[in-house]
DNA sequence: TGTACATCAGTGAACGCGCGTTCACTGATGTAC
DNA sequence: TGTACATCAGTGAACGCGCGTTCACTGATGTAC
């Protein structure tokens, strides 16, 4: 009976009762994606009855938005370090170009070592109303992803007429990618040829907006 | 209680049960996606109890894999009818690009028409061994592209070095952006914008491809 | 051509499972006086 | 400083649900002689 909190161990309230259960919701996911986030076994995990996550989790989907806002949060998180370990280069186009490319390979990469945060960042959730907006383009990732997109066009690396929703071609070519190699059908490919296919989806997607 | 079937209709034997549970069950993925294509509700479809499917399918899982099959034969045929009911273009290397965009256009087109058959033609299959090999390579919708690509290069619409895993390249680049639009954080745009974001990933996927 | 019988293709009841959720409850906490 | 009491945060039993699957069965079909 795991848990994290630092505070009233042991006794009859918990403390710090939802982020325990978030917690214990990523876990679920990350072996087993979004279809294996149970709330009941959420509850088991942390050692408290179902019925206690309704004090803090308006149901099950109020669960499932908790992780899956902690999953994106994680592949945000990831790219960027895949863009820190880097080393920079001095060339302001090289380097921001060295940049994009960190960042598709950090979405990849994150998407193939965790698989179920991975889909469970992008999953489905019922009974959930739609932004409407535009305003889940204010996300972290989106805004990085738009950062970056943005210097390749000051640098000269990529060419202004591209610009425009280069954010959503950006995005489509990993997402896509992740998506064949994790759960679709280049799962069967041997890893040099993945490796291969990342990189030459990178290249073209560079070249293409340089042009 | 509908049933295509042309024989035996109202006998006590079916004629042609294995069919018409996998018309069923494309019925149910069609709005619904594969999680609700559910084996008892297929044979209620049907009117035929439970247990006959069992006579037809070793379990649910098999039933999936059919239907699968089927979504899967669909996609493929709605790229290849996509690319026949273009303009052919006198210049063969324009055409072979035509050919290609078509493609693209078709399957993101497919996804965003047919979305619950789309994710179903791409899901998961529980206690399927991995076919191991690249076998699945040899599925008539990577064929049909494998085809188109080396039309590009023959044509000298495509750089030949850009040649290898170029399968894998555009492919990646439909599917993204099929996910993200049908599924993902690109649902909430509006119908103009979304048909930006497709040519603008096409335009710069083609771009790429040819330098 | 007729009949016995193996085989095929269905039926319907039942099982166990685990889920999300609700209910009436009780133990712990903290605040007013 | 002590005590009454409202409120907060848990418990455990139970519900209904629909699923995949199994079981013993029966009605229909077709083939051998």
């Amino acid at each position: 009976v795991p848990s994290s909190s630092t505070s009233h161990r042991g006794s009859y309230h918990h403390g710090n009762l939802t982020q325990a259960l978030t917690e214990a919701g990523v876990a679920l996911a990350r072996d087993g994606g979004p279809e294996a986030l149970v709330l009941r076994e959420a509850a088991r995990k942390v050692g408290v009855s179902a019925t206690a996550a309704y004090r803090h989790f308006d149901g099950h989907s109020a669960l499932k938005e908790a992780v899956k806002d902690v999953c994106q949060e994680r592949l945000r998180a990831h790219m960027a370090a895949t863009i820190a370990q880097g080393e920079p280069l001095p060339d302001p186009a090289a380097e921001s170009l060295r940049k994009l490319r960190a960042l598709a390979c950090g979405y990849v990469a994150f998407a193939r070592a965790e698989q179920g945060l991975f889909r469970t960042a992008f999953c489905k959730i019922e009974n959930l109303q739609e932004p409407t907006d535009l305003e889940l383009l204010e996300s972290p990732a989106y805004m990085l992803l738009a950062q970056v997109l943005d210097e390749t066009v000051a640098t000269g690396a990529m060419s202004p007429q591209r610009r425009p929703l280069a954010e959503a071609v950006a995005w489509s070519g990993a997402h896509g990618l992740a998506m064949l190699i994790v759960d679709g059908p280049l799962v069967c490919f041997p890893e040099e040829a993945i490796q291969l296919a990342i990189h030459a989806t990178i290249d073209v997607l560079i070249a293409g907006f340089q042009h």
